[in-house]
RNA sequence: GGAUCGGUAGUUCAGUUGGUUAGAAUGCUGCCCUGUCACGGCAGAGGUCGCGGGUUCGAGUCCCGUCCGGUCCGCCA
């Protein structure tokens, strides 16, 4: 028997108790003829006391740190306690041990707070993976998981696994494709997502379904985002919105209370995509603290009448104005302004400069623009901005929609320097309404703002119907009817991020029809990658809907890190590899023959 | 596809206007230490300054290229 006992578990009470541990070793302290060694498992820590004449068996065999040992002893009360971990009352006198393994130096140090880089940590997960940090982490991931599975279990879903060999889609993010070997120059793909599966299962009448499925996307990666991430997705049949916000809002909150321990009694805030985006000049806002965007002026439509005909040419061309008030920020000074105006000049923002308006405490204000702006109109401007003394006042003027995510990026930027964006505070909404279709510059077409199943809102279906999706006037795309249709669309967002999106889908196959036909996609196209749904819709598909939350996400708000990998057991780097087993690799030509792939 | 930051001891980093033998901490090795838990003390080993080229009397330092890593924009229905 390896062990009677984990090390997280010895306590006071069993002192006397002769045990058996088994783990790695975390230090070696020697001191003169006795030694004492921290044994560290999944379970925590507990100190080893080696008389004497073990410590001279421990010199002569070698001992170092993450070794595997076996020992065995009995529970001691402790001289001198620690009272920093669970188990520092006691110790284990040991009897008698034995190594189960040896181990090399470790590249970095295996603690809370290693002095491991990220890349050296990627290459050896494995040994990174013992850190209480990330233990903590998969932890989480798993009671969310645990959690989820609990709740949607209750509320009578059935998890049914759906395939990943499938076939490309047109629309949507680039498809990883897998080579067929019985089938030459054929491809199979990997799913993005398991949408049009779980609609199937709709229509077989498995009425609520859900799983926790990896999908595939062969796009650029970021800090929260990875090519294979897993996602809890869900569908409903016999549903309306309202359905299935209720059904999800009860799921996040029953992950907050197992989780985290933290009990939402009120409903989420719903908020339409055309308030988030005036408010929050995006479309995921972070709610956990105000200053709201002002819009002083957008396309022709003027909000603030004093800034009109200033003389102040930036602001006279500029077709979007916007503003954020800072509260207490006025006693910026020139270096600060200065480093903000270099901020949004970055290129990732990409704005011309920055005005801004100090409203000095003593009720005076003092500005970028004094040259164009008197005083009382000052005034009146921080008036509209519902600025108070000592606020400060940043401006951007510019084209909309760069403007709009300019400010949006500056506004969670003084919301960051301010503290206001407190990893352990959770916000939720609901953020509903979406535009159905945007528009696609380069191809000059719509495409589906969130994808092609999604029913337009009932009052809208005429428009779609009747009306032409051919855009005339490539200019003022705006004014084509289709701009204006909404979508039976739904994200929930929490802290600033998107963690869920769903829709209602199109259950009516003429409806599907016209829904392929508007964005682009022909008859027969839509036919040969869809015809199997657009089939099913033929034999009496229920009205249904659903949404999908992005896992990794949702742990790593919970877990407050900013980035998903800390919460993946083996994620991938920058570049899509694997930094461990170093993927991908190249092919044998004989792998690469039995595929009928020629490289070029 | 683009922007930006970084690459120096096993590790994390410092290294001034280009100037003698490239440092610190930690880890590692050895010795000492019976109550440590970030143990302590003494001694020691450890470097192709990512790689290639250039400027220079002289390059870790400046220039060009390249590779690798981090972050972001585009992209991600």
């Amino acid at each position: 028997m390896f062990r009677t006992n984990t090390c997280g578990e010895l306590r006071l009470s069993e002192t006397g108790k002769e045990v058996t541990l088994s783990g790695w070793v975390q230090t070696v302290r020697k001191f003169g003829s006795i030694t004492f060694v921290d044994m560290r498992d999944r379970y925590g820590i507990t100190q080893l006391l080696f008389n004497e004449a073990l410590t001279a068996q421990l010199d002569e065999q070698g001992i170092g740190r993450e070794y595997v040992l076996q020992a065995t002893g009995t529970v001691n009360e402790r001289s001198n306690k620690n009272l920093n971990i669970p188990t520092g009352e006691i110790e284990i006198l040991v009897q008698s041990f034995k190594i189960l393994n040896k181990s090399s130096v470790p590249p970095f140090t295996i603690q809370d707070d290693t002095d491991g880089g990220d890349d050296l940590r990627m290459k050896y997960r494995y040994l990174d993976l013992r850190r209480g940090p990330l233990k903590r982490n998969l932890q989480l991931r798993y009671q969310v998981t645990r959690a989820t599975r609990n709740y949607l279990h209750e509320k009578e879903f059935i998890e049914v696994e759906t395939p990943f060999l499938i076939s490309t889609t047109p629309e949507g993010a680039r498809d990883f494709l897998v080579p067929s070997r019985m089938n030459a120059h054929e491809f199979y793909a990997l799913p993005q997502s398991p949408q049009t599966f779980k609609q199937l299962l709709m229509v077989s009448g498995y009425d609520r379904y859900f799983q926790i499925v990896k999908c595939f996307r062969d796009e650029d990666l970021r800090a929260d985002r990875q090519p294979e991430f897993t996602q809890i997705d869900c569908e409903m049949s016999f549903v309306e919105q309202e359905d299935v916000l209720q059904m999800f809002e009860g799921l996040m909150k029953s992950i907050l209370k197992e989780v985290k321990g933290i009990e939402i009694k009120e409903a989420f805030p719903r908020m339409t995509f055309d308030d988030a985006m005036w408010n929050y000049g995006n479309d995921k806002p972070d709610t956990r603290f105000e200053m709201l965007v002002k819009n002083l002026k957008t396309m022709g439509n003027v909000h603030c009448k004093t800034l009109d005909g200033s003389g102040f040419e930036v602001f006279n061309k500029a077709e979007t104005i916007v503003a954020v008030s800072v509260p207490g920020a006025a006693e910026y000074s020139r270096k600060q302004t200065d480093e903000l105006i270099e901020w949004v000049k970055r290129p990732q923002i990409g704005m011309a400069g920055l005005a801004f308006i100090k409203c000095n405490a003593d009720g005076t204000f003092k500005s970028s623009m004094d040259k164009f702006f008197p005083p009382e109109q000052l005034s009146e401007l921080a008036k509209f901005c519902d600025s108070k003394n000592g606020d400060l006042i940043l401006i951007l003027a510019g084209k909309e929609e760069r403007t709009r995510k300019a400010i949006s990026e500056l506004r969670l930027l003084m919301g960051e320097r301010l503290g206001l964006r407190n990893p352990e505070e959770f916000k939720l909404l609901w953020v509903t309404d979406f535009p159905l279709f945007e528009y696609d510059e380069e191809g000059n077409r719509w495409v589906a703002r969130h994808h092609p199943f999604t029913s337009p809102k009932p009052q809208d279906i005429a428009t779609m119907i009747e009306q032409s999706p051919v855009i005339e006037d490539r200019e003022n795309y705006l004014t084509h009817p289709y701009a204006a249709i909404k979508a039976n669309a739904y994200d929930m967002v929490m802290n600033g991020t998107e963690i869920g999106g769903g829709s209602i889908r199109i259950f009516q196959k003429d409806l599907q029809q016209k829904m392929f036909a508007a964005l682009g996609i022909g008859e027969a196209e839509a036919q040969e990658k869809f015809g199997f749904l657009l089939g099913a819709f033929e034999y009496g598909a229920p009205p249904h809907g659903g949404i999908a939350f992005g896992l990794d996400r949702v742990c790593s708000i919970l877990g407050g890190s900013d980035s998903i990998r800390d919460y993946i057991a083996f994620p991938k780097n920058n570049n899509g590899r694997d930094m461990m087993i170093d993927a991908p690799g190249p092919a044998a030509t004989a792998q690469l023959n039995e595929l009928h792939i020629a490289l070029k």
